[in-house]
Order: structure tokens, then sequence, then C-alpha cells
DNA sequence: GTCACCATGGGTCGGGCGACCTATTGGCGT
DNA sequence: ACGCCAATAGGTCGCCCGACCCATGGTGAC
């Protein structure tokens, strides 16, 4: 689980991106901030994993408040003005990545793994080829040990078909098997019955859409 | 079920607002388009209740193609200069609300639904009042039918609170009325068992966070 | 004041569900 | 060739769940 805190001042992209990286089932959206001001403040409280920062803001520059939080921080830079004026100043403040507001949501999901994983993405030759290393579809650390057939089951679930013999006239199988499965998903995932499985299965990204 | 067509150059803000007003049960985002050319091809095409529109996009301005789609569109204008001169112009290609990217996601939310609701809200004298009237936290069709107690029942099947006697220690009551109450919501939403209902819960937003 | 509706609690009954166990088949790695 | 594991299928058992009844008190509408 990656915490992240997000500071932009345009709320709309604020709250945005808060909801869609908190539905990221390795994400978790620690704090978000709209200024500087609180930037500063909610940064040495949540000790987030990784900060994603826009530059420009009413109070002041995300950059500054970076340079004041020391070293220890791993952050993301987002910015509207992608030029190497902004990427090398970024850089001075120990920035480990830099964005552009034009990058794809599954791109700086990536970043932010890369980031939090050590990499340092600013200065790299090749960005993209160490973004593709962090591009997994990524479930829940639970979950990759769930099998193929057990995600199909866990999907339809999350979709609403809850019966036992509902899912295996989906599937083909005869419901002993289908009960089976839920048995193993159980253990695996640590629940007792399908309901939670169902929640769970939203929660790890295998629902609908 | 309000369709939106979101038009944005900046990726980021267009795939988390899409994610993010998707979630909200009454919205559905019906198509998302990055450039002016994109936006020109979707119109038409998926014929959306309410366009979302940026005005600065690299392959011309939002305003334009509104203008060129012609009066039939419900259009929210939002860009990062609110300024009046802005203003005008949107209202001058028949743009019913107009926002600036600091709004936060609920405030975008109510304009959303006023506008598709028919008001115009870019010359209103008093929009907060506008708004007030749309701001319901607007679950889906189905539930406005749904108790509060029924709600709160919804809300722990979401969390993985699944068996009769959790709930019932839960809200300190008997398991004959957990059980009274989840025959209504059974009812009431047309499903007939309690992982449906964990599904429905999530999607109808009485989920977690 | 009456009526509708909600929240509460209770009872019965049949079927579905989860826990536990065994077994066969096929693929994959070494 | 051997072992491991996933997927398939079957069985039993006890309990929980959902369907269908009923009753009471409180609250708000008209």
């Amino acid at each position: 689980m990656i915490r992240i805190l997000i500071a932009d001042d345009h709320h709309l992209l604020l709250d945005g991106l808060s909801q869609a990286l908190g539905r990221i089932p390795d994400f978790e959206v620690a704090g978000a901030a709209a200024t500087v001001e609180a930037l500063r403040t909610l940064a040495p409280d949540i000790l987030p994993d990784v900060l994603l920062v826009d530059i420009e803001m009413p109070d002041g520059s995300g950059l500054s408040a970076l340079r004041d939080l020391g070293a220890g921080h791993r952050a993301v830079i987002m910015t509207m003005h992608a030029d190497d004026e902004h990427r090398n100043r970024a850089r001075a403040v120990g920035a480990r990545a830099f964005l552009s507001k034009a990058t794809p949501l599954p791109d700086v999901a990536a970043t932010i793994r890369a980031v939090h994983a050590g990499e340092s993405l600013i200065d790299a030759d090749d960005p993209d080829a160490i973004l593709d290393r962090y591009r997994e579809p990524s479930l829940g650390p639970d979950a990759d040990s769930l099998t193929a057939r057990e995600r199909e089951i866990l999907a339809l679930l999350a979709r609403g078909i809850s019966g036992t013999a509902d899912i295996a006239d989906e599937l083909y199988i005869s419901h002993k098997t289908v009960k089976n499965h839920l048995a193993s998903i159980y253990e695996k995932l640590r629940i007792s019955d399908r309901t939670q499985a169902a929640v769970e299965a939203i929660r790890l990204g295998l629902g609908p859409s």
C-alpha cells in the first residue's frame, strides 16, 4: 500500500485525482492539500510514502515547500509548464520525477510506483523503460496468489451474480466446483463469505467497467 | 442518469475527473476528449446530456467547437482563467455555466445537475442558491425510497460486515430486526441476497471513504 | 384523530451456504 | 518420470439466510 499526499490548488484536479488514485488497489490517498500552507502542515503529520505536488499554487511554489521539507521525501512534480527551466528547478529540490499535467493516469500511477520503489525518473535516459516495469495492473498484495478461475468468480460476485447455481451456469461448471473455488478464495483473502468476497473483489478492481 | 462528455487536454484532469464523476450514482461519463478534434467527433455521435469542456486546448478553443455544435447542447465551461473576458465569450457560444478549475468537485457535480435540469448559471444573480437545490448526495433513483436505517445497514454491508449477528451487534438491535430491514432492502432494490445488496451499496456510493 | 410508515421484535420453515473431506484429470517444471 | 498444483466433481453436516407470517410503539401527514 503506497500512501500518497497530493497537492494542487485546482480542486477539480485535486478531487478527481484523489478519487482516481484511491481506486487503484495498491494506492491510498493519505492527504490532499489545496495550498502550499496545507502541504507544509500535512506532510510532516501524515508522512506519506510519495508526494505528488503541483508547482504553481496561489500562496507560493510547491518546490519551495519541498525544499523546506528536506531530503527525506520522495516527490513527483506535476506542472502545466513542462519545460527544462521548471525541470531543473524540480531536480534542484530533490524531486524524483517530473510530469506534465497532460500525462495519462496510468503513466502517473506507474511513476508513483517507480518513485516509491526508489527509482529516479527525472534524469533517466529512458524513462519509459523504467515505467514499463511498474505498469502492472497491480491488484492488491492479497490478490497475487489468486488463480485466474478464482478471479473470474470474484468478478462475477462483483457484478452481483451471487448464487452458487448462477455462477456455475455462467462458467459451465458444477456447483460443487464453484463452492470449492469459493472456499479457497475465502482462505486466501482471509474472509468467510461471498458478501465479503464481493466487497473485496470491487476493492481489488475486479468489478465492471 | 446524466450522460456527460468531458473535454480537456490535460489527461491528468481528464482521467481523474472521468473516474470521479463516473462514481457518482446519477452520472455516466459517456465520453472523454483530449482534443477539440475529438470533441467535435464524439459529441454528435454520443449525444451527451451535458458537455463539460475546457477552453484552452492545444488544437484550438473548446468554445469554437461549442459554437459549431449549435444551440442544442447544454454545456458547462471550465477554465483556469476565470475572468470576465472568458466568461463573456463562453456566454456568447451558449454555455450554461462557467467554472474555474479551482471549483471543488461537489460544486461541479451540482452545476452539472443544474444545467441538465435546464438552469442557466452563467448569468444568474445568485448561483449558489441555485446550486444548493442540486446538491443532494444524490443516490441513484432506486435508493431514494430507502430509509436511514436501511442505508446504515447497506453501508455496513459495503464495509464487509456481512453476518446478521455482526450487523445486529454494530447497531445494538436484534438480529430479527436486521433481517426485517434486509428484507425490505431486497424488495426496494429488487435483489435477493446480501451479496447483491453489498454490490449495490458500493455502486450507490454508500461504501467507505 | 386517524392513517401510513418506520423501527423494533418475534416465529417457522426450507433451502442454500460454508466447513471439511476425498478423488480424478491435466499441465508445468525439473 | 515424478511431483506439484489448478480445475474439476462429489459427499455430509450443521447452521445461517431468505421468504412469509404477525405484533407493537412512535412519528409525521392530512
